[in-house]
DNA sequence: GTGAAAGCGCTAACAC
DNA sequence: GTGTTAGCGCTTTCAC
């Protein structure tokens, strides 16, 4: 039993395909009753329209290609809903691809949903490598790059400078009357925007005639568990910190729980910073610093790109959207 | 300046469109010497196919559709990383979608979805109303549905009991000893396992000659923030509890917090009890009990039943794939 | 090993 | 207000 086509339904209304194609549609005039005839077979014989057929004869498609670099905490999730929520109601479709921060599979994943010629794409950080900035480039379509906005877009921009956050936290920090500083991260090989935090945390420290005092680092995902296993290691190794910059977030509030453990008060002994401005900060027992950053808003900022970039105004628009993280956490 | 089509590449290597099509996909035979005469024009070309009209043409596409109810806590995501993992190397592509455990929104995103004829479709739950079963019928592919075990399925079937899960909580926490239980939870109304894992924890109770002592439930989504609010207010009204189960993790993380700053001590005086097993539950510097359930492992699983679903065997399958979530976190 | 013809299910453009 | 023709870019089928 195979699923009706259009044709069928128009025959089953007694009218041509195009007729049919019209009112179930919805566009220019069908008179109301042959409209309701249409609309009535079809819904009869559980009709479904085929996109595939319908995209290739109009030559548009409703789809968004979105690939982001992992699932595995709440940051990219959180960044997703906010362009499916940014699209609702303009008909266009998010279709979600994983790179697992890697780029060769980014690439694959990238030529793989161009094939289904979306109407935009909208893909994490600035750093592709040459090849697949080549092929965004020959896709003809809006590239919309997140996140990030230290380096050169393709197209258009929407997201923070991470330099510059891990420049504030530090300054923020020795303002607060830091000295001590030692750095917990992971994955530092494949988290550019990590890397790039600390390399802004690190200029300021020198700045300051400072530098990190002690640092552990692995290069698996960042969780708590791992925060709370290299903070232990860290503080082993060097005890006298009076601040500890965390990669993220999660890193950060399981550098919390080790140092609950060991005794050490967070945040009179210990300041903790980490990065996100993730919901669980707010309820932790002690606070942590961390620089909150607007992940749901960069989503819904890029899916407003979106829709004016495929609008039919084409008016000029702003091809860069910056967002400022704020600075939480931090007493005095 | 247009994208080149398989004609246009065609013509540059010399041959048929036919023969380019083979070269490219590389079935049949095709003499290696016009194969690479093909690949380097299509590469110099920057071609890229479109997959519209391959799957229109060959009247089958690569699509899983799958759709979620939420991506604001981190079980989805992984369920959803699960998926794209277990496609990896099929050639088929996840498409996903979010509900926002609306049943309105889910049936026309279900309906969207199928309108890209997808070779598959993953769906949340058991519980969708009788029209979007209908639909989901209607659409002569393979439906997996997840998460939940308790109720009729479809087609295929992957998840645990819910229902059990609370029957299992409550047993091992009688079993510990506790006897003044509370509860706290969210978003009820919309999220139907954890109502079932409720129902199950109360069915427990009752045949005990146990109940909730107290409770608190508020229509927004679980967080971190939501369960130690509740918790207060709960433990203000009914001090005298000596275990609170959780609708989830998220929110039995927030009620640790709220019995810390409240000085209630925690597992002594108090256990606290959530849902998911979460990563954050093994780092936090109090143990909570849990019942971990396998949410990446689910996805995987759901994506293994695709591959054979839509694969030539068509051997008997499995309908039902059981896991059983495992108790954590209760000593004694 | 390669090519020509037909057609997938729909819409654009134009006619009536 | 409705129908006709042509064609989107590819694969299938069959011929050579």
């Amino acid at each position: 039993m195979r699923k009706p086509t259009l044709e069928e339904v128009a025959i089953e209304a007694g009218v041509s395909k195009m007729t049919a194609s019209r009112a179930l549609r919805g566009v220019a005039d069908v008179s109301s009753e042959t409209r309701d005839r249409v609309i009535e077979a079809a819904t009869r014989m559980n009709y479904v329209g085929n996109r595939l057929a319908l995209s290739l004869s109009s030559q548009r498609t409703n789809l968004v290609a979105v690939v982001v670099p992992s699932m595995s905490n709440i940051v990219f999730p959180e960044v997703l809903a906010g362009i499916s929520a940014g699209l609702d109601g303009s008909g266009m479709q998010a279709v979600f691809g994983i790179s697992d921060y890697d780029m060769a599979k980014e690439r694959e994943i990238i030529r793989d949903m161009l094939s289904w010629q979306p109407c935009a794409i909208i893909v994490t950080g600035l750093d592709q490598p040459e090849e697949t900035v080549e092929l965004l480039r020959h896709a003809n379509i809006p590239v919309i790059q997140l996140m990030d906005l230290d380096g050169t877009p393709i197209d258009f921009n929407v997201g923070l400078s991470h330099g510059a956050a891990g420049e504030n936290m530090a300054e923020a920090l020795i303002a607060a009357g830091r000295r001590r500083f030692g750095y917990v991260g992971s994955a530092l090989a494949r988290d550019l925007r990590a890397r790039k935090r600390k390399a802004g945390f690190e200029r300021v420290l020198h700045a300051h005639g400072l530098g990190f005092a002690g640092q552990r680092t692995d290069d698996v995902f960042s969780s708590i568990a791992l925060g709370k296993q290299l903070t232990t290691s860290l503080l082993a190794a060097v005890p006298d910190l009076d601040c500890i910059y965390y990669s993220n977030d999660d890193m950060a509030s399981g550098g919390l729980f080790a140092c609950m453990e060991l005794g050490v008060a967070v945040p009179d002994k210990m300041l903790i910073a980490g990065f996100n401005g993730l919901d669980l900060v707010n309820s932790l027992p002690a606070p942590i610093a961390t620089s909150r950053s607007p992940r749901r808003a960069i989503g819904e900022a890029a899916a407003q790109l979106v829709r004016q970039a495929v609008g039919i105004g084409r008016e000029p628009m702003r091809k860069t959207i910056v967002f400022k993280p704020t600075i939480v956490g931090i007493d005095g």
